[in-house]
DNA sequence: TTAATTGCAAACATTTTGCAGGTTC
DNA sequence: GAACCTGCAAAATGTTTGCAATTAA
């Protein structure tokens, strides 16, 4: 049985470990952000971050975990999503991995890499490289 | 050598022929967004769009243009899609294809469906039935 | 102590909406 | 003439930014 309100948090020496490993300064903000988002895999917007932060009892600000959120993507900690045009989503998984995304309820279920098997990749336009593949199979409740 | 200012356009005739055999009112100002976007296989935001057919010497507003590619986007004459969360690109290839994306320069190159093989897609999640695959692949400038 | 980080509020860009007036059939 | 469509301006959203105050090393 959970606490009411107590979501499961990444531990706070988890985070730091990670993030001194990609040279980004643990301050209080980024592990508070960090044990919300690598808590368990999961596709979570800024806002409910946000949410989850507060929740935990710490201050931290909007405009801070934007930043952190931006920071954490450009060092490989996180990969966003931008499954509509709402909002973006912020996936802790950073192996290679593919998704569903149910256009009825909005959820996104993560799909292992090898689960879906990709063959006859085309050449990348002259003078390009690949950098990361993204399968999005959208679904519906049926 | 093209007139400068004066993009190639849709024939009227065909855009009224594509909305009405999908039930869609083909009033002044759909039917000259469709001269815009049904022009040729490619990816234009809602912007450009407007830009377009205000170039072209017609009177459209913005909240048209939006309503309008929402209208033919809920119809299936145009396919929506979500490259980043800055905005949405309108694609008139609604058959199945995917997506080069060069995060360097923003560019969209079309795929045809045959030319990458999707194998042994996994199952869909109880309750839900495949509506539609997109690919994206990032490239990058080398 | 010096640079980096944070919070706030304002700024931004894109997209949506309410409603009065105009258009379509 | 009844329903539908358009334009305008305002609103809503999600995200970024400038800057003064705070924190980290």
């Amino acid at each position: 049985m959970s606490t009411p309100g107590t979501a499961q948090l990444a531990p706070r020496a988890r985070v730091v470990e990670l993030l001194e490993r990609r040279g980004v300064t643990a301050t209080q903000q980024r592990v508070e952000v960090g044990q919300v988002l690598f808590a368990c895999p999961q596709h979570l917007s800024a806002d409910q971050i946000l949410e989850r932060v507060l929740a935990m009892g710490a201050r931290v600000s909007k405009a801070t975990v934007y930043n952190t959120l931006n920071l954490f993507s450009e060092r490989g900690l996180v990969r966003t999503l931008s499954i509509d045009g709402d909002r973006q989503f912020y996936d802790p998984t950073t192996a290679p991995h593919h998704h569903f995304y149910n256009v009825d309820t909005g959820e996104l279920i993560d799909i292992p890499a090898d689960a879906l098997a990709l063959a006859s990749l085309p050449a990348p336009p002259a003078g390009t490289a690949h950098e990361r593949i993204d399968v999005i199979i959208r679904v519906r409740s049926s």
